[in-house]
DNA sequence: TTTGGATTATTAACGTTGTTAAGTAAATTT
DNA sequence: AAATTTACTTAACAACGTTAATAATCCAAA
C-alpha cells in the first residue's frame, strides 16, 4: 500500500510550507509579526487550515525552536577536529556569538523568549539537541580541567559559567542593550569577540598563553 | 494661581494610579497579562482613559522600565561603603543576581525584552540610570586594574564583560534554560552567586585570595 | 461507475487585544 | 448665566488566536 505513505509525505510537505512561512515572517518581520493569519496568506491558505498541521501558535514556534538547535549544530559540526580542548572551547565560543548575531530571531527562540514558549517549562521537556550542546560543552571543560588548562573545579559549574558568559554577550547585544558600550553596529561582534579572548584568557592557567588564535 | 498647580497635580496622581495598577499586574500576573482594559478596570477607569495620561502601551512600559531601574539603584545603595574595589565588584555582581532573581519582570523590562520596547533603540534615549550603573561599574574596574588587583586590560572591555557574564546567569535563570544544570529551584540563586565566585577568583591577578566574602 | 465515508479545506463566528472618533458630563472662565 | 475648556465614556475598527459548522475533495468498495 505505497498510497497512506504518498498522503503522509503530503502531510509532511504542508506542515513544511507553514514551518517555511512561519520562518521568512520570524526572520525577516521579527516575532511579533508571525501571526497564523499572515502565515495562511504566505502560503496561501485558509488560516483555519494551519490548524489542521498544528495543534497552536506555540507548536509552531516549538518546531522553529528545534530547527534552530539543529542550524546550530550544522554551524559547529568543523568543531570536533580541534583536538587542544582550550583552543575547543574558545572556538565553540566564537561559534556562538556569531551564531547568536547571524541568528538574533533564531537565538531569540532558542535562548530568551519566554511567554508564549510554554511547553519548554514542561517537566517531559528533552529536546536532545540542546542536551548534546550542553554534553560537549561539559565534556571540553572537562578535558581542559584534566589536561591543566583550567584551574580544577567542578566543571558542571565552568560550564554553566562559560555558557552564561557568552549568552549573556549575545542576549545584551540582541536586545540592543550593548548601544552604550559600542556605538557602530559592525563593531559589535568583533568588541563581543575580543570580550570573549579577554574571557579566556582569564580562566587560562597555563603561563605564557599569549599566542593569538582568533 | 494655585489651581492649575493642583490640577496639575491630579494629573500626576492619575497617572501614578496607572502605573501602579500595571505594576500590580506587571509583578503578580506576568507580562501578557498587563492589558489596557485591565488596567483601566483595576483604576475604575474606561480603557479610553489611560490614554489620555499615555501615549500608548509602550509609554507605560517605558515607565515601568525608568522605575525599576532606581529600585536598583536603592538596592544598591549600601555598595558605596565598601572601599575595596574588588570586594565591591563582588558584591555589584551579587546584588545584580540577586535583584533579577528577586524581580524577575522588572529585569526582563529592563535588560532583556525587545519587541514591545522601541523607545529604547531610538537614538537620543539617554535614561539617566542605566548610564549611572555603567559609569559605577566602569569606575569600580579601573579602580581594580589601577590597584592591580585586576590584569591591565580596557576597562571598558572588561565591563563589558563582567555585565555579560552576571546578565548571562540572570537571563538564562529567568528564562527556564537553566534546568539542564539545576534542578531545585531553591538551587538556583546560590549556584548563580557559585560561578560568580568562581568568575572572580578567575579574573582577580592578586595571589593566594582565598579569602571567603559571600 | 456510482455511492459513501473519511480526509482536507473553508466560511463564519467568538472573545480577545490596542487604539481612535465621537459624544457627554462636569468644571472653569468670562 | 453662558461659553468654553477639561475629564471621561460609549461605540467602534481592525487584527489577533481559536473553535464550530460546513463545504469540497478524494479513495475504496458496491
Amino acid at each position: 500500500m505505497g498510497i497512506p505513505e504518498r498522503k503522509e509525505k503530503q502531510k509532511l510537505e504542508v506542515r513544511k510550507l507553514i514551518l517555511d512561512a512561519s520562518m521568512k515572517l520570524f526572520v525577516e518581520e521579527g516575532f511579533a509579526n508571525v501571526t497564523i493569519r499572515r502565515i495562511a496568506d504566505l502560503i496561501e491558505y485558509s488560516p483555519t487550515t494551519v490548524y489542521l498541521y498544528f495543534k497552536d501558535k506555540d507548536e509552531i514556534f516549538s518546531s522553529l525552536h528545534d530547527i534552530g538547535f539543529t542550524k546550530m549544530q550544522e554551524f559547529n559540526r568543523t568543531l570536533a577536529s580541534i583536538h587542544n580542548p582550550l583552543l575547543r572551547l574558545h572556538k565553540m565560543g566564537e561559534n556562538y556569538l556569531q551564531f547568536g548575531m547571524e541568528n538574533p530571531e533564531y537565538y531569540s527562540l532558542m535562548f530568551i523568549q519566554g511567554e508564549p514558549m510554554k511547553k519548554l517549562s514542561e517537566p517531559g521537556c528533552e529536546w536532545k539537541p540542546g542536551d548534546e550542546a550542553i554534553n560537549r560543552l561539559r565534556a571540553t571543560i572537562t578535558e581542559c580541567i584534566e589536561k591543566g588548562y583550567l584551574a580544577s573545579a567542578d566543571p558542571h559549574l565552568v560550564s554553566l559559567s562559560v555558557w552564561s558568559f557568552v549568552h549573556g554577550l549575545v542576549a545584551l547585544a540582541i536586545r540592543q542593550r550593548m548601544e552604550k558600550f559600542i556605538h557602530e553596529p559592525e563593531a559589535l561582534l568583533p568588541t563581543m569577540k575580543e570580550a570573549l579572548h579577554w574571557f579566556m584568557n582569564n580562566i587560562d592557567i597555563t603561563e605564557k598563553r599569549a599566542i593569538d588564535h582568533g
